[in-house]
DNA sequence: CGCGTTACGTACCGATCGGTACGTGGAGAA
DNA sequence: TTCTCCACGTACCGATCGGTACGTAACGCG
């Protein structure tokens, strides 16, 4: 099947509407929604996103900004200075976005978290059978 | 890097919290939440669901089944009859996470989808010079 | 004149994802 | 008996994802 980004406008059949899957796809990347969130204090470099997020290499960061850029999530703004100075922020809609939905996400994580894990733990005592997906 | 089913608890740093991880995975596969949405309205088969969503393999509503499953987000009730008869259905949490944070995920994509669209074609049009990753 | 810093780009690689195609097991229908 | 239906399972495959390693262009500093 094609990528979602080349459907978003021939939903064709799909359940409620597949807008949901455009959206869904701004999450599809793993570092994506982390990098929108670290934006969110404020405009920040390159080299301090990666210091504040842990463990994503630099090239997927690149990736991670472009995309963002490419959805209007982000902006990115580059001044003319002697070390090269680019500052990446959240767009209005890259605040409503995460002010909205994803702060939603994070409060239902943060209630049903230990209720996620339970049910995992749970799932792999009743169904051991199978070689374990994933 | 691991998958983050195995960091859900050895969250070293990340931003805000690494919860949002461990959350935003539940949608990391492309269609996990379209099922869940079809789902929403009740129990269903199989056979039903493929019929609902359009253009997913049989193959791959296993796996996604049986993720949502181990997950705790679904349940699967199977019925001793002539032809296989087994039904799919939405646990409270799946429930909480449908009408909570997915459904917010659709209501900002039905407000800001045609932004999002414009936002796109904005940065085709400013930033065609790379080779159009994706 | 090297050296370091910053923000990238490129090459390559193993793992995973989603897809197609096909097989299986048991019960009812033809 | 053979066919069909249903819910899977298995094998294989191309595309993509994220990672490591390394190169580059421009500038300031000692």
């Amino acid at each position: 099947m094609a990528r979602m980004s080349e459907l978003t406008d021939s939903c064709v059949e799909l359940v409620a509407d597949c807008r949901l899957r455009a959206a869904t796809d701004l999450f599809a990347h793993t570092w994506d929604p982390v990098v929108l969130m670290a934006l969110r204090p404020g405009p920040r470099r390159r080299r301090e996103l990666r210091a504040a997020i842990g463990g994503l290499s630099d090239k997927v960061l690149t990736e991670a900004l472009r995309r963002l850029c490419a959805h209007g999530l982000v902006e990115r703004h580059s001044f003319a200075q002697a070390p090269p100075r680019v500052e990446y922020a959240l767009t209005r809609l890259g605040h409503s976005l995460v002010d909205g939905p994803m702060k939603a996400l994070g409060d239902w994580t943060r209630k049903h978290g230990d209720e996620l894990l339970d049910a995992q733990e749970h799932a792999a005592r009743t169904l051991p059978a199978p070689p374990r997906p994933r």
